[in-house]
DNA sequence: GCGAACCTACTCGGATATGGGATGTCCGAGTTCTCGTGG
DNA sequence: CCACGAGAACTCGGACATCCCATATCCGAGTAGGTTCGC
């Protein structure tokens, strides 16, 4: 999995910290946590493709939540950067070879069958968790933590 | 996720409909999908690395099940060929940045916890399927099958 | 003082290089089967 | 006919190239805000 989704999650906790009033750059979301700021801006376009994040241009400029941090799961921020392809690809290699006249190609393969409902799991776990969800449980551990941040993001850049 | 696990799985349950009293050599499973002999033996190695299947050297010799397909998961299929570990990986990139020094960093990261939560439910999906009841359930489809299988596999080499 | 036009600086957006890991290939060590030979 | 030994062929095992995608970077189009000039 690309290193991409980690960045892209905790930017979008940031910005649901700081709520949809204020735009923030790229260049102020990867100072933060010392990112690579062109990457960086690669993945906040995928999130802006993905609707996730509304793109605001000029000076001034930036990025905010598209919605209500309680309206967007985790797995929608993973789908917009990493794509919507499942882990495992079924290549069918069944058609090919000797197997492939027998005409057991013609149902489901069983192994992706299987895979896939192991895949099915996976995005289940991730599509029940909401930005929201995620911001409280850090705000439970650390009251003082959307107050810094947001006193961070507002401060003039050094 | 790599191709070789679509390809070690094909071929585990294949050896599993055989039985574990013949071995089959790389060149025999690769023939039966059209796989390239070479690249296949390395996953079988990878394989028998992780002991769910037995080399057998010399002449006549081969991989084969190393024990009773009820007792192989799919999860230690993909294991054995993709590595232990997890999709997502958490770089920790709080620590960097202004909000390293507040202190949070002590405590575990709150995304890596909710993505550690998918990867637990994709791992356990994988984990109560064995290679039994795969094949089990491709021969529901495809009575068949099993038959068709061993037929090609003890039949000598074109 | 007020308004408007211009200009600058800043932002996103997509097109363009680069490196590491998956993919693919090759040859050597070791074992087993086979064939020939002698008793 | 049987035992035995040398040979050959076949197998796994790991070391060696190659290609593709994730990573990283740059520059251009466009816009908001500040500034200046005129009234």
């Amino acid at each position: 999995m690309g290193e991409g989704v980690e960045w892209g999650l905790h930017c979008c906790m940031n910005l649901a910290m700081l709520g949809p009033a204020m735009a923030v750059p790229t260049v102020r979301l990867a100072g933060f946590h010392e990112l690579p700021v062109a990457y960086l801006n690669k993945q906040m376009q995928a999130l802006a493709r993905a609707g996730i994040v509304t793109s605001v241009p000029g000076r001034g400029g930036g990025f905010k939540l598209a919605r209500d941090p309680s309206k967007i799961t985790l797995m929608d921020v993973v789908v917009a950067i990493e794509g919507t392809e499942s882990a495992f690809r079924c290549t069918e290699i069944r058609a090919r070879g000797p197997a492939g006249s027998w005409g057991t190609v013609h149902a489901a393969c069983t192994i992706d069958a299987a895979m896939r409902q192991a895949d099915v799991a996976w995005r289940r776990a991730l599509a029940e968790q909401t930005l929201a969800d995620i911001v409280a449980a850090a705000q439970r551990r650390y009251p003082a933590m959307r107050d810094r941040v947001t006193a961070w993001f507002t401060t003039a850049a050094v």
